[in-house]
DNA sequence: ATATTCTACAACTGTTCGGTTGTTTAGTAT
DNA sequence: ATACTAAACAACCGAACAGTTGTAGAATAT
């Protein structure tokens, strides 16, 4: 919490860098993949449907944002999630996209309720 | 937490959309005022030193998110954060972000050190 | 009514970024 | 050494988006 409010324009760049790294689809199922523990780009790449320069772009975008890590083991590049707090951020945001989509539901359904 | 694990591509669609729609620079800068109460486009337009289009195009995109909302007092438009969640994950990334930070200068001040 | 203020919308421009293709590097096996 | 596999790098293309300019709508004042 000492960061001051007026946020200093770096800090506020740099908070924009995360959000990015992580709004984008390919990136947030590679995290969801990872959340059952580190993969190799050829696992991601399978489970995915996804290309392997694809995910392999996604995953250094991801490598540098700090929120996932890397570690070779012999032919092998392992991935894992560093940043935990990724995660919780994650929940979060699917709550409450969860009840977006209860409204949705209830909004674009009008047949049920007369 | 009910949401499938492989999460559908509309849900993963919907999330990646939210957290880009905080992840632009000028959009934080507007949370981060909107934290301290309600505010008129013309209030955010002098304290961000920006043009009011601008703002009020990027007050647009976080009204179809979700996060603020808007409410009409005579000749002018008050917005304020809707969704309280962002909050939270403003105040998780920004933890994060300072241990970033910190870690980086300890790295690019070795002077200090030797 | 006209003028003024505040906000939103539309069109244009330059940049960013995701996805694909092709190539390259690192490691293993024969 | 060659051959094979895994992953990363580089270049291109097209779509999406941020920012500016100009304009239009809505509320108030004179």
């Amino acid at each position: 919490m000492p960061l001051p409010h007026p946020l200093p324009d770096e800090i506020v760049d740099l908070i924009a860098r995360r959000f990015r790294a992580i709004g984008e689809p390919m990136r947030i199922k590679i995290l969801d993949r990872l959340r059952t523990g580190e993969a190799t780009v050829a696992d991601l790449t399978l489970g995915l449907g996804a290309g392997q320069q694809n995910v392999s772009k996604h995953l250094g975008v991801l490598a540098d944002a700090g929120i996932v890590g890397r570690r070779r083991e012999g032919n092998k590049v392992f991935y894992a999630i560093v940043d935990e707090s990724v995660l919780s951020i994650c929940e979060t945001v699917c709550g409450t996209v969860e009840q977006q989509l209860r409204e949705l539901h209830r909004l674009l359904a009008p047949t049920a309720q007369r």
